[in-house]
DNA sequence: ATCAATCAGTTGCGGAAGCAACTATAGCTA
DNA sequence: TAGCTATAGTTGCTTCCGCAACTGATTGAT
């Protein structure tokens, strides 16, 4: 029953990614970052303004509200983002990339790159990489509605201020 | 930056693995599970005896050996399995499956296949599907070596009691 | 205009897990 | 045999994180 192909599908899924995510791991810490730091941080850059408000951030974050909350207060704390008042809703706030965020995101992206190509994407010839990838996206389409747009829900897309 | 390919393929292996993981859980609740006491019944059930010395345990799941220690505590507490002196070596001890435990595990296995087949392996064709599998493999390999052996790494395959 | 309902963010509390220190046992060396 | 080293497991301490409760701000209904 253990042996049965299903339950090898998910361990192959399972132990590459904890592999991946372990590699991962190593790298961000000899940039003095923690993976959701990373994940923080590229969420942030990559967004207009390199700012989100909390809440957007914790629903792009696998994290709930208070995570979010605990994580910038390290990170503010660290000195990688600040936290900046909302002027139209003084209910929220901005957790806003500062200079040295964005430098330390720039000092471990190469790094990072090159260990997706060293052991994900550079393991797989080009046909075989895109066949890989296109199952990854049925699967998570399938079980991830939502995330199939760009990374801004369309409810989120125009800034709320 | 942010749209790199390479960075593309990390976010759909990771999104895949957290959905799935995420259909998983609920379903593990359903039977009063939490999904490292899954992992912990289906690698003991998976043993010969039912059973494994503690630090095997922890080889085998992503645990340290004071994490397998807490897990024990909790499900020994809950009648799913229970610690057993090694005669052997009076510092080991195995965790044994209770017949509760095998009992929850067989409750529990219909319904988790059922969900991978829905979600998985089910959202895909047959080749495409083994195409997903052999790339997952390949990364597998490459960034978890020892996992390609069957289960037991052959330094423990036989046990040491 | 007032009051209820909702929403953004924070905080208290508890659970889960890792590291390092510790105990007890085993095994090797002289 | 005595003693040193390595190993198995547990425990104290800490960090991270989610849930639920709370505060303050906003929106909507009457």
């Amino acid at each position: 029953m253990f042996d049965d192909p299903r339950i090898t599908a998910v361990g192959l899924l399972v132990e590459a990614h904890a592999g991946l995510s372990a590699r991962f791991a190593e790298q961000f810490e000899e940039h003095g970052l923690s993976p959701v730091e990373f994940e923080v941080l590229t969420r942030l850059a990559r967004s207009p303004g390199n700012q989100l408000r909390m809440t957007d951030l914790a629903a792009q974050t696998s994290l709930s509200t208070s995570g979010v909350t605990r994580v910038v207060d390290r990170m503010e704390r660290g000195g990688l983002l600040c936290r900046r008042a909302c002027p139209n809703d003084r209910r929220s706030s901005y957790a806003v990339v500062t200079q040295t965020g964005l430098e330390r995101l720039d000092e471990t992206l190469p790094g990072h790159l090159r260990i997706i190509e060293q052991w994900f994407t550079g393991q797989l010839e080009p046909a075989a990489l895109a066949n890989l990838l296109e199952g990854l996206r049925r699967v998570r389409d399938a079980v991830h509605p939502g995330a199939t747009a760009g990374s801004t829900d369309p409810a989120h897309g125009t800034p709320h201020c």
